[in-house]
DNA sequence: TATTGTTATACTCTATAACTATA
DNA sequence: TATAGTTATAGAGTATAACAATA
């Protein structure tokens, strides 16, 4: 790896991720009109697969404070995607999951987001697009 | 692109980032004690790369608004990175250069730089590696 | 009129610390 | 004592709009 390399590798991923954030924002009509965010979305997409989880769990998963998920499942919550329950088992947790509204919305935030990413990725053929998810895996 | 492939892409590139932002925060000290940022250090390693530049065109390149551009570049200068100059040709445009502080200063951040993507891209081998950045460069 | 660069302002995302209620 | 979650607050990073100087 030569400075070159550093740098382009730097200044390509910063691209990439400003261009998705550019693509998701004017496009998401549907988004928009629910202003959940890029974390919203990555929040609700990771209750659709997982089913209910604790926030802790959330927070941990997503990679951010927990007083930050707090604040992002309340907005959820105000909007009417997200709703919780007790944990029986601990009360102090409390349990949040997807509502049937949520459920709607979160196939919508998906597919919007396919188009983005399959436009995003048109440059790159099936095999190479395979190879790319899996060294990002890797990573 | 099944759902699932759309969900673990999102999410894999956000990891990738966050790590990168974790990973070059505490262990940049050579960084930390100059606080320019991570869009400070890439534009002083553009304005390595390829001269002096006038603002519009930093802000064009690196994809944020001039007004920002504005303020970041005051702070590189206060910092002595970076020295102002008229364009004798247009006087509306000021070209930005490096100072010699600022070269010595953008071959910190490379050293740095280049050791944290090192380790973060350890888990790919020496092929991986050019098939990732090659395919990044298509994007 | 259009463009370069500046200032002022506000909004989003994020982290830290202090708190509560349960365990 | 330790953990789940909340609140308050502050700091980055960013975008928008109004502006001055030059073309």
């Amino acid at each position: 790896m030569t400075p070159q390399d550093i740098q382009l590798l730097a200044r390509r991923l910063d691209r990439l991720m400003r261009r998705l954030n550019a693509a998701l924002h004017p496009r998401a009509q549907a988004m928009d009109k629910e202003k959940v965010g890029a974390l919203g979305g990555m929040v609700l997409m990771e209750l659709a697969d997982r089913g209910p989880l604790p926030l802790a769990v959330l927070s941990a998963e997503m990679g951010r404070d927990k007083s930050q998920m707090t604040r992002l499942v309340q907005m959820l919550e105000g909007k009417g995607h997200v709703a919780r329950s007790a944990d029986a088992k601990d009360r102090r947790v409390s349990l949040i999951a997807l509502t049937p509204r949520g459920e709607a919305f979160v196939r919508d935030v998906e597919m919007i987001l396919g188009e983005v990413l399959e436009e995003i990725l048109s440059p790159l053929g099936e095999a190479e697009r395979r190879a790319f998810l899996a060294n990002l895996g890797k990573l």
